[in-house]
DNA sequence: AGAAAAGAATAAGGTAGTTTAAGATTTGCG
DNA sequence: CGCAAATCTTAAACTACCTTATTCTTTTCT
């Protein structure tokens, strides 16, 4: 059953019938990318969104001097994407590890809610889903500290810390690897107090 | 005519035909709150979205050290909202000026989508233009240096600086009403760039 | 396995933005 | 109008985080 976690990510959100989850796998693609491989690149329009289902990938944008700023990373039952489809994508989407994932074309979902109008309803709640979080992580950033940050990401994504180059946390936590090297070294009581 | 603006604001989404515009304005109502007034305070469930004719209403939380953050302006023609409708709101929302507005109830809206299920293609666009603002600000904030994202707010909101006290911008661009006021003094030229 | 490349730690010096505090100016309101 | 409260400015001391540079460690490639 290569779509289990799929169906279960939908059933989240939605109740489905046979044929209307049936409709759905149809217009899915199972892909790999390897490490590096990018699925979408800055400029580039936007034309799916992708669910992991084993690896991690990672969305991030290159500022004025040419850095590269990480905003999301998607793991295991993850969903990611850009958002303003059709228009040029803001972000580039880059796979961290050898990544299984999902891959849903926008323009075939759009025919999709012409026949089963449940998909309307389902991707506007993973739009809230996922802007309800960003919010939260961008509140977040802005009024505490790095170390703080830290914490959080930590929590959330528990074993990401060993998977992935430290340069990348510092990136999506916006601070230098440097800075997150000292954090780190200094304020590992921090993490302590939260899982304990 | 009172609701012929929110009219043109449907239009940039959707086509609506006679019945459903009738359909959609029976749910809404038009109040009006005064300066200072709340429309929605943190921890509340959320219950509504809104929509402003004339005046200005800001969304910000208050963080741990008690100092509110602002997170959005909504002046003429904007929406605005928290997201997670149903949970309680992680922000809250309140008037800046005498304010005209829609308010639309989300229960209402729901029911509504039963019959004419155009509005939830109408809420996908809503949140994916919401979500896609709030990251392209949020990018920004994050790249770019104070005295540039006071220009971006110049040009977004040419003549809010004008309406609103100017710890309210401070606290929009994420810095103290004190750094605020010397990057004024110093970096006009930064707006007269922007402009000409 | 061994060389090359990528990543991580540490340290010194620098800057954007904060804090605190005081004074100046504007606004709201009886 | 006139006073009180709210808002704005300036400035000095301070802090979180950055930059650059060097060394050490780990991973990747052939």
């Amino acid at each position: 059953m290569p779509h289990t976690s799929l169906i279960a990510a939908l059933a989240q959100h939605v109740t489905l019938s046979q044929e209307e989850e049936a409709a759905f796998l149809a217009i899915c693609e199972i892909r790999e990318a390897k490490k590096k491989e990018f699925l979408l690149h800055t400029g580039q329009p936007t034309r799916a969104l992708y669910f992991v289902q084993k690896g991690c990938l990672r969305s991030f944008i290159v500022d004025k001097a040419g850095k590269e700023v990480n905003l999301e990373f998607a793991v295991e039952h993850y969903w990611i994407s850009d958002i303003g489809f059709g228009k040029p994508a803001l972000l580039s989407i880059q796979a961290l590890e050898p990544t299984q994932y999902v891959q849903i074309n926008i323009a075939a979902f759009e025919q999709l809610t012409q026949g089963y109008p449940v998909f309307n309803l389902f991707f506007r709640k993973l739009l809230q889903n996922g802007y309800f979080a960003f919010k939260k992580r961008t509140l977040s950033g802005m009024t505490q500290t790095a170390a703080e940050n830290y914490r959080d990401f930590l929590l959330k994504f528990p074993d990401l810390s060993q998977r992935i180059p430290q340069y990348h946390i510092a990136s999506y936590l916006g601070i230098t690897p440097e800075f997150f090297s000292s954090i780190k070294s200094e304020g590992l009581d921090l993490y302590q107090q939260a899982i304990s």
